[in-house]
DNA sequence: TTGTACGCGTTATCAC
DNA sequence: GTGATAACGCGTACAA
């Protein structure tokens, strides 16, 4: 005769194995109503004393830890935060992955990263995919979905995105003034006596490409030196584009003393082009990047750069959202770019 | 007069604004029961085609998307992936989580991301995370965990962790030979003349950075160099350490032609190190390090590598997850690392 | 092959 | 304050 019960063997077998604590069983144990436990998880209303520690007891007893996935189906929270960053290897963008978790984990939230690859098709997905997850709110960075698209998400649920300047209800943005950091890069070797500065433009479809060729040639114009097109060489964000960039430069036959690479990826790639034509870094050349990305520290020789913490900047939007979930009125401010000057730079002699 | 419907005011608030389209509606609209619905959506059991077609027309018609959370809940799968990672802003296994995402998202599945700091109470809370949040499965990228931990943790369900030599019920290890990829760079630099030949190891908690201080001992051994231990400098994986270390080396005043650093990020660093005392890569001193990062191909010089493909490491952990969710005894070879020769290496002449 | 009915673990509403 | 009770959206054993 078979000792099993005939019903449900495969879950029960599942359960046998890692026997999973309920609520109702918390509340059986400490004999109260099921409504009670909850309450007393949630904040829901105020609940006796004694109650409460008789639960507390008995969760701490059996263990319980609450199933999320329940939560999300009864209450509607699934207490995750959707994350839409471009590259889950980038340099830039880990950092403030890393920022987004250490806020979120402590507080009981997952985050839930997707990569949206810099194509707002696959972006697009990315939202749909964290929707149907049920996420409480989505942190965008950057990317490439329009303001449009964007506001009509925030009308659904909470977002926060960072690299705009927009306004919405139901949407934040944490815009990193761009402008200003290129403008201080810039300024930087103009003030070290450069007059001839070239300039390795990221991609053009990138807003931040927009803004830091903007704050170039504000620097420029402010000091005076024509604005000068061939000497704008155009990249894509990434350290092959930066070792192209350099041959563009110099197949031009345009001199120049410095270069402003619009981030430190395609800075590096430079720094590699100019040694293939033997020009040394910052003898020959001066050269500075943007992001101060970890790594820029160490590069050979360590590399000039605008700062701005992607971490911090990660952690931030997470308090921002968090404000949101919780309905305030979301109050920030993002921490200006500022410029770290290091060996890649030199003072031009006359 | 209130117009409104007086119960259940705030969620339907929220289902006014986003539209849920259910199982259930599905299945109106097509004239069939939601039991024979949700065998389509799994292909639990055959259905006649004509339905089949009528349910198809409907979840077009209507955009039905089902709700993972409540799958969750009554199927006890959530479609959801574990992933231990140790630093979300690491290079070497940010490709690897790129190669997890891109497996796993057309497959409906969506990948969970924690990362353990490497950091075994950390990552033992991560398990706990992931756990609670009924990941179907978990991927553990290296880490500290001990190997019976794992087991323990596989008997609940199946894992597949990268870096260890590990067999049990419900677990698959993908093992990179270690000390093979650092007989083939120490094998190298030998192969070019050299004879003394630094060390910078990674952090001795690591087993690869044990597994490659052999390697490197393999190697030395097999032509009859003898092991010196001055020429090893204790290191701890990231630039900092390796910039560190030839500093210790040089202070021993021992002599070296060449230098292995068990990975990229400490080679990058070690290159600062040697420049800061006049020390040309590769002229003065060879130098290879381990992962070929993809910022390597762009060092100054481009660095010379061990080859291990994180990105494919990725995808095959999901490829072998993926077959023991299916019940299948996994079958899977990770390929062999392989030396990438660039710049960074000379032939010593005599 | 298909429909009915129940359960998954929790939250929310209502009446006490 | 507290306990029933009804959802939440879907999977599945069972009967038909």
């Amino acid at each position: 005769m078979n000792i099993q019960s005939p019903k449900r063997s495969v879950k029960d077998m599942v359960k046998a194995m890692s026997p999973t604590v309920t609520l109702e069983m918390v509340a059986r144990e400490a004999g109260v109503s099921p409504a009670t436990v909850s309450r007393i998880l949630n904040g829901t209303a105020v609940v006796s004393a004694v109650r409460k520690e008789a639960v507390d007891a008995a969760i701490a007893k059996l263990g319980f830890v609450p199933n999320p996935v329940a939560r999300g189906l009864a209450g509607g929270r699934t207490f995750s935060i959707g994350v839409v960053t471009q590259a889950l290897d980038s340099p830039f963008y880990g950092s403030a992955l890393r920022g987004i978790e250490e806020k979120l984990l402590p507080l009981g939230y997952s985050p839930l990263f997707v990569s949206g690859q810099w194509d707002a098709a696959v972006e697009t997905k990315c939202m749909d995919v964290l929707r149907s997850r049920r996420v409480d709110g989505i942190i965008v960075l950057t990317g490439r979905l329009t303001d449009k698209a964007l506001k009509a998400y925030a009308k659904t649920l909470p977002i926060v995105v960072t690299g705009r300047k927009l306004s919405a209800p139901g949407l934040a943005a944490l815009y990193c003034d761009n402008v200003e950091g290129a403008r201080l890069a810039t300024q930087h070797l103009i003030d070290l006596g450069h007059r001839q500065i070239a300039f390795i433009s990221g991609d053009p479809q990138h807003p931040d490409a927009i803004d830091r060729l903007q704050g170039y040639r504000n620097a420029l114009e402010s000091a005076r030196i024509r604005f000068d097109p061939a000497l704008v060489a155009e990249g894509g964000f990434y350290e092959a584009s930066g070792l192209q960039a350099v041959g563009d430069l110099l197949a031009t036959r345009k001199r120049f003393t410095a270069i402003f690479a619009a981030n430190d990826q395609m800075a590096v790639g430079a720094a590699l082009g100019l040694s293939r034509h033997s020009l040394r870094v910052p003898e020959d050349v001066s050269l500075i990047g943007y992001d101060d990305l970890s790594s820029s520290l160490y590069s050979n020789p360590p590399l000039s750069s605008i700062h701005q913490s992607a971490f911090e900047l990660g952690q931030q939007a997470v308090d921002v959202l968090l404000q949101m979930l919780a309905g305030e009125k979301p109050v920030f401010e993002v921490p200006a770019p500022r410029l770290v000057s290091r060996e890649s730079c030199r003072r031009l002699s006359i």
